[in-house]
DNA sequence: AAATAATTTAGACATTCGCTTAATTATCTA
DNA sequence: TAGATAATTAAGCGAATGTCTAAATTATTT
């Protein structure tokens, strides 16, 4: 619990998160993103998957990193933990009629 | 956005927005709630304020704080932005027929 | 087997964080 | 107005965090 509230504490870790909604990237890749040196963001990457919010996969000489929907839901069962007190905005839909 | 990530990595601060899902609270019952001095809640409390997660309504003597929802959205919609990679469970809901 | 490439691990440093005690401000009541 | 109560602000300290460079590890290529 305190893993994954740490690991979207820092505005790096989130951008990371948010690069991969576009899908799996290799760590080299993710670096290339950020102007930080890569040791920095593979002890980001570590933390993120500590957290379960990221999966690493090995393939090859490359390690590829994807969202992990685990730590995700975790984070948000706490949300909803309040949601007794007040109710969040919910996505419109549609329904055909 | 970064002061409400910040606001929530504490385990402190996550049990004060709990407490108060109980309902508006002063300082003090919530101080007393927790094993730790009054200035140490009294931080925590700025904090949480200053991320809009929690309201103060001065009366009298005492000031009260009860939960804001202005920062709750802002954090959901942080999450939902993730949503195109995996929806997160649905409360049930039970539909009369 | 040696060279190259991808990534992590280790060690060091400055900054931030959470806590405490002491001092301060504001309000209530006798 | 003096004294008590509620809460915050100020100052200081040790621990945790984020960053870097340099070294080590693992896998691929020639």
């Amino acid at each position: 619990m305190d893993a994954k509230f740490k690991a979207i504490n820092d505005p790096t870790r989130r951008e990371i998160l948010h690069y991969l909604v576009n899908g799996p990237q290799n760590a080299g890749q993710i670096a290339s993103q950020f102007d930080m040196s890569k040791p920095s963001i593979s002890h980001h990457l570590d933390l993120l998957k500590q957290a379960k919010l990221i999966q690493a996969d090995k393939k090859g000489q490359f390690i590829v990193y994807k969202l992990d929907k685990t730590g995700f839901e975790v984070i948000h069962a706490w949300f909803q933990s309040f949601s007794k007190y007040f109710e969040f905005p919910k996505p419109k839909i549609r329904i055909e009629i």
